[in-house]
DNA sequence: ATTTAATATGACAAGGTTGTCACATTATAG
DNA sequence: CTATAATGTGACAACCTTGTCATATTAAAT
């Protein structure tokens, strides 16, 4: 956690270090980023980088936190209407969403996918447990589906959640242009449906 | 390419220094392997590495170059036998072929997994065209089954296309425990056979 | 045996990074 | 209007890494 004299600091100086922070830990791994250059493009002198920070990792997981934060209040209105959803329009659903947050906070999204690339020690500290949590959230619906007769009982759940949990965090980024949000959205979209149908309804014909 | 110097190299020290340098970038990403680490283990005198290589970049093209020869070498009496077969037995028999090679060469596999994932400056010089060329065949492949009446039309090419490139290349890696290498084979299989039934008849009941 | 070419070596300069610290500046309190 | 606490600063030590180079050492050629 920072200490609290950067977050007594006033919002346009806290902006300039955390704009800075995210824009190079979208841009490179966590081990790449340098702090050399975050403080010289928030133009915060070294020494007090260290009076707001313990180190890189303070920093970099406060950003997760604010990542975090802002997409449980991005997904909020959604989370309060899934209850009567099956897992497969629960999985369009978040799709969606996924898409449209990446469109908002592409540099979020980034930094994000990084991490999850990366698997390094801070992924195993903050992502790896929430990852699996996921993964088991998604196996219990999947199984309540096969009792509903909704998904085939033949498919195993496990692998199943996995696919869609790869797929979600993997095909969000590609396709994001930022310098053509309404063309990419609409783009997005449709490939979603279009994997989703693969998903659905399998590729074979009769 | 390394300095003639190098290639004369009598067998044992050379191994030495490619085993040295397959490790350490089986271990990180391209930008966070060093120079210094990699004579160390290998050990020989700096100097004497700027007497083999130009540069990192020189020594890592190197070892891609000796992993697609090793890999086109595994392949090859697959490549013979794949003329009459679907798109989705293609599919099986190279999913099946990916992890026969991830377990014979899991270094190297962890290498071209580590340059897939990190789409930096070398992904683009030696593996963006590879990549391209692949979703390409892969997408005549699947227009062709679907003029034979096994794929349904109104699946979308190249986003099936692209979907198997992407499902290859990740799973195979996950699961691989060096340790058990039998258990291991199984597990790859069974889990493969598992996700091409979900994209041959979809998860769908009904 | 001598000369010439090829290799091997490791010290070193140049450049970069991190974390610290003594000191300057500003805010707060008495 | 001090005195005390909180912040702001940037020079600096300690540590790395890369690429070079003058100097051995070894091999090949004459």
């Amino acid at each position: 956690m920072p200490k609290t004299t950067f977050l007594n600091l006033d919002k346009e100086k806290k902006d300039r270090v955390i704009n800075s922070a995210l824009a190079f830990f979208s841009e490179k791994p966590y081990e790449q980023v340098m702090i050399s250059d975050i403080i010289k493009k928030a133009k915060i002198p070294r020494g007090s980088f260290y009076q707001y920070f313990e180190d890189k990792e303070d920093l970099y997981l406060y950003l997760l936190k604010l990542i975090q934060e802002t997409k449980l209040e991005f997904l909020g209105p959604t989370l309060q209407n899934i209850a009567n959803l099956s897992f497969l329009q629960l999985t369009r659903k978040l799709f969606e969403e996924g898409v449209k947050f990446a469109l908002a906070r592409p540099i979020h999204v980034k930094i994000l996918d990084l991490l999850l690339k990366n698997k390094n020690e801070i992924y195993q500290k903050v992502l790896a447990e929430s990852m699996q949590m996921a993964e088991t959230i998604y196996a219990n619906l999947i199984d309540q589906d096969k009792e509903k007769g909704l998904i085939r009982k033949d498919i195993d759940t496990h692998i199943f959640a996995r696919m869609i949990l790869e797929l979600t965090s993997n095909i969000a980024i590609d396709e994001l242009d930022i310098n053509n949000p309404e063309a990419s959205f609409k783009r997005m979209l449709e490939k979603n449906d279009k994997i989703l149908q693969i998903i659905e309804y399998g590729v074979k014909e009769g």
